[in-house]
DNA sequence: CCACATATTGACACTATGCCAATAGGCCGG
DNA sequence: CCGGCCTATTGGCATAGTGTCAATATGTGG
């Protein structure tokens, strides 16, 4: 093991090194379950240099949840050649078989608990489930239009609350899951936008 | 005004009043913007007393949430004579207009957004949610077995996402909504379970 | 090889939370 | 109507956690 004699990084690459070792505990335990002093343990500095770096604790955290939830766009099939439907059901099982095998964190995090409208994690989340929204279009063959974004981005709650009833609950059966989500996409995304 | 004399409350009443007192201050502020000073002046306690009703500050949190995000069940029409296409689209009229008359809380607060799945207010969403299903099925006057109701709770985010939309962003009118909602709940409400 | 720029540290101050023994409110029997 | 008891309520203590800042040390460039 490398002996923690202190080394001087590129504020850059200390930024992403305290980001990759902190993730994992993030990935455990809940925001207020750990302390700044776990976080510095952890990535093998002071608690001082979290601050420095991210300002608070919160930043921080903010900041790992963003590089945590997006969804990969690697393992995207081209579809072009197939039928709408087949298009549709080939797109969410890529998404269904991502939450199941890597436990894609996307569909396990949802919008802030917080009554108050703005959360610094809503915007996180919002532009996590937008950039799926993108990914999702872009697997339809679909022209990605303000109102035809609009309408699929609000899926992405469902997305998350039916793999949670599926892997969490066992309530769902895959494929139930997966009839239910490729019928949603193909009515939201097919709607004429006036 | 009433002299703050130090009134002694049945545990039961205390509770109740503490936690209607508390309610505003979490309409407007996230859970760690507000400490327990701010909490107990509100209620015109002490701060022990928090503690020795709730426990810890996090559970009054809970509490205040468990009744601030459930759907009132009142004002929900008998649609029983409607065609049950009309029904749909007159239970997703209410839901949207309890959205934006009393700025329904129920719409306003999604799923924890934590990674590790457990959250406390995981829980009581929920409960709001499944509470909420129940509601809607008993208003499209489907019988609520346990795989329609699953089905029909796993909308509850995306409901609250299509609101978002047209409440915050404005980037979906009041129609698009509830036509967008009226479809996706008659198509999961009405298929058949095996 | 030295000196400078700055990444990193360690200690300090402050806030907030939870706990517990001490206090006082108000009902109840006499 | 009064004194005593039960317990709701308080106030202070102990602790943990966060953010700030001057001081320190690293390693690079002249």
């Amino acid at each position: 093991m490398t002996t923690p004699a202190r080394t001087r990084l590129e504020p850059h690459d200390r930024r992403a090194q305290i980001i990759e070792a902190v993730r994992p505990l993030y990935l455990q335990h809940p925001y207020d379950a750990v302390s700044t002093a776990e976080l510095a343990a952890a990535a093998g500095v002071t608690r001082g240099l979290i601050n420095h770096y991210f300002g608070s604790k919160r930043e921080l955290f903010v900041e790992v949840m963003r590089s945590t939830i997006r969804m990969p766009e690697d393992e995207l099939p081209d579809l072009s050649a197939l039928p709408l439907e087949d298009r549709a059901c080939r797109t969410m099982d890529w998404i269904l078989r991502a939450a199941e095998t890597y436990g894609q964190a996307w569909v396990s995090v949802s919008g802030a608990a917080n009554l108050h409208g703005n959360s610094d994690l809503q915007e996180v989340v919002d532009e996590a489930d937008d950039h799926a929204a993108r990914l999702t279009l872009d697997a339809l063959c679909l022209p990605d239009d303000p109102h035809r974004r609009v309408r699929v981005r609000t899926l992405a709650p469902l997305v998350k609350a039916v793999c949670r009833e599926w892997l969490e609950r066992g309530t769902l059966t895959r494929d139930e899951a997966l009839d239910l989500l490729t019928e949603t996409v193909l009515l939201f995304a097919t709607k004429e936008t006036p």
